[in-house]
DNA sequence: GTGAAAGCGCTAACAG
DNA sequence: CTGTTAGCGCTTTCAC
């Protein structure tokens, strides 16, 4: 039924339907906003006019009037004191990114609401903000991790509904979800001690990040209940190839280390190519614990053992979060906190 | 200058501005729209009054005149038969979309123009296809990469203006970018036998992919000229851990293979892998070329050696062709095509 | 160089 | 249950 009407340069309008369909433009509108009170035959004509004449609702026409757009962004921030990897690249090669994507999606493309990704460098800051003060979208889903960066604090004043996927740097009054990180560090110290490790460490991620800070002070926090008081640290950048390298130093430095407790899936993968590199043996040499359950953790060998974040559900409820304060503005924010838990498989 | 107006729910409009000035709408719209026929006081006298109100132009009510928003979109799309990983999984893990954007940005930024990304898998066509006709982007680019998605032909009854990312299945009216893949074929055939390898073989991409035919098809023509007339072909999904089981399978049923053309950097990476882990090395037993030059060749170890496919200039060139066709609609469309390069690292 | 007026395509009261 | 009417906020002739 693709039958277009005589191409005359734009497309249909409501008016030109209502005329088709020998009906009132209210009329139409009715049909296709699909209010019940209107009668099975004409909206039978209706649709049979909407068919014919291929009509399409222009979006700018009704937005301006229910100042609504039915669409929402996802916006991947990047702060300014950008590390190695382009930022385009790293975001495109994270599976964090494609876990919250698709678990936004879950609730969003069954309610009909429209989802874009928008990635944020510095450069393209300014830009965005404009985008987002414009109205092209109702609300946005900030996927933002380092502390200093000014996208929360810069989406709060523009007053556009927002939801964080983790906690902020500096508090904002924008609600957010995130995972109890202290938990899930706890939860590899147990491990590595309980299958007999000795000597333990980490390779933490970003002090700059939250998560980064989190993961750390939750391994302190944890080891202090087993008497290792000053456990080697090794920062790295969440990449593989960081956690590569830092484990190569972590190890020349501490060589009776028996237990690693990295802070991502990405880092332990690499973390696990670098000790078999040195000869020694994965996990029993020395046990490695990841961090997210990421699609990494299966494809490394051996099969990462890891901390369980439950991105999708979180970013799910992220979305729904989002979607109650575009409802009802006044509604008052909150943080979530959703538990990890440990998943064994080879590693550790 | 974040002076902020008495926050009475809405935003300022036009009109406001124009009163607190002391001149017209129209004026203001001038001065917005840089017009130059403009009193310079006059437009400094704007200029305040809408840093005073914070005034943002309302995109609805002037894309509802110009017919224009401003921004494009970069669609990435899947076709019906989905492989094994998750669509939004794979998408943010291959390097590639990362490098388009990257490229597109380049252009883009510059003339302010917003591009946002969009997912695209069978369940959310419909939706996809709704915003499109919804008149929220100018023009799309386009990347779809299987031969059977029916995306390229969507967009084409839309009439909206759309650039392919690359051959397309069947033949659209849109431009398109490609890399001349048969050369790059060519150019890793040439490289494996000149460094002496006797015995040839290729992980090709999935054959339903135009890329993986074309590479494919490079390959066997190459070789035609070296009388090697039937080489071992194994097919595999251009993901790291299919290059892996590819390469198992190949050297199992051929062990005298001792160069190998594989169609893309992550299947390469993890032929790589599965060589090492036979207890074979690389490149001396395997020699291993890969395709794309993508940051995954440079963290597998060894380095690859592969052919690089320009991906940001011809991003680049995609967007400046959207960016002509949206101006002139009756534009030609055309095919451009890139030529290919060998970068030789450690692999072979 | 500036203002007045019309209209983009749609929804939302309000009558009937 | 349907039609009439009045805008939503902006750009754009057209006079002045």
């Amino acid at each position: 039924m693709s039958t277009v009407p005589a191409d005359g340069g734009r497309p249909p309008t409501l008016e030109q339907v209502a005329r088709y369909a020998g009906v009132s433009r209210s009329t139409v509108s009715r049909v296709i906003n699909a209010v019940p009170t209107v009668a099975p035959e004409i909206r039978e004509t209706v649709e049979r006019a909407i068919a014919a004449t291929g009509y399409v609702p222009n979006l700018a026409a009704r937005s301006l009037v229910t100042r609504r757009t039915d669409s929402v962004a996802i916006v991947i921030s990047e702060p300014d004191r950008t590390s190695g990897t382009p930022f385009l690249n790293r975001m495109f090669t994270d599976p964090y990114v494609g876990r919250v994507t698709a678990g936004a999606q879950e609730v969003l493309l069954p309610r009909n609401i429209h989802l874009v990704v928008i990635p944020v460098d510095p450069p393209a800051r300014h830009l965005v903000l404009r985008y987002l003060r414009q109205g092209h979208v109702d609300g946005v889903l900030l996927v933002s991790s380092h502390v200093d960066d000014p996208m929360p604090g810069l989406l709060g004043e523009l007053d556009i509904p927002t939801v964080l996927s983790a906690r902020p740097g500096d508090p904002v009054r924008a609600s957010y979800v995130d995972v109890d990180q202290r938990a899930g560090a706890r939860l590899a110290v147990e491990h590595l001690i309980g299958r007999g490790c000795r000597r333990l460490a980490t390779i933490c991620g970003p002090l700059d990040m939250t998560a980064g800070q989190d993961r750390l002070a939750g391994f302190r926090a944890a080891l202090l209940g087993y008497a290792q008081p000053d456990p080697p640290v090794v920062e790295a950048d969440f990449t593989r190839a960081g956690g590569e390298a830092a484990a190569r130093k972590l190890l020349a430095g501490h060589p009776d280390v028996d237990g690693l407790f990295v802070a991502n899936d990405l880092m332990a993968e690499g973390a696990v190519r670098a000790v078999r590199e040195l000869g020694r043996t994965v996990p029993d040499d020395v046990a490695v614990v990841g961090f997210d359950d990421s699609s990494a953790a299966v494809e490394s060998h051996p099969a990462l053992t890891t901390i369980r974040q439950p991105v999708e559900e979180m970013a799910a409820e992220m979305a729904r979060l989002l979607l109650a304060r575009i409802r009802d503005p006044h509604r008052l924010s909150r943080a979530i906190l959703f538990h990890p838990t440990l998943v064994v498989r080879a590693s550790a």
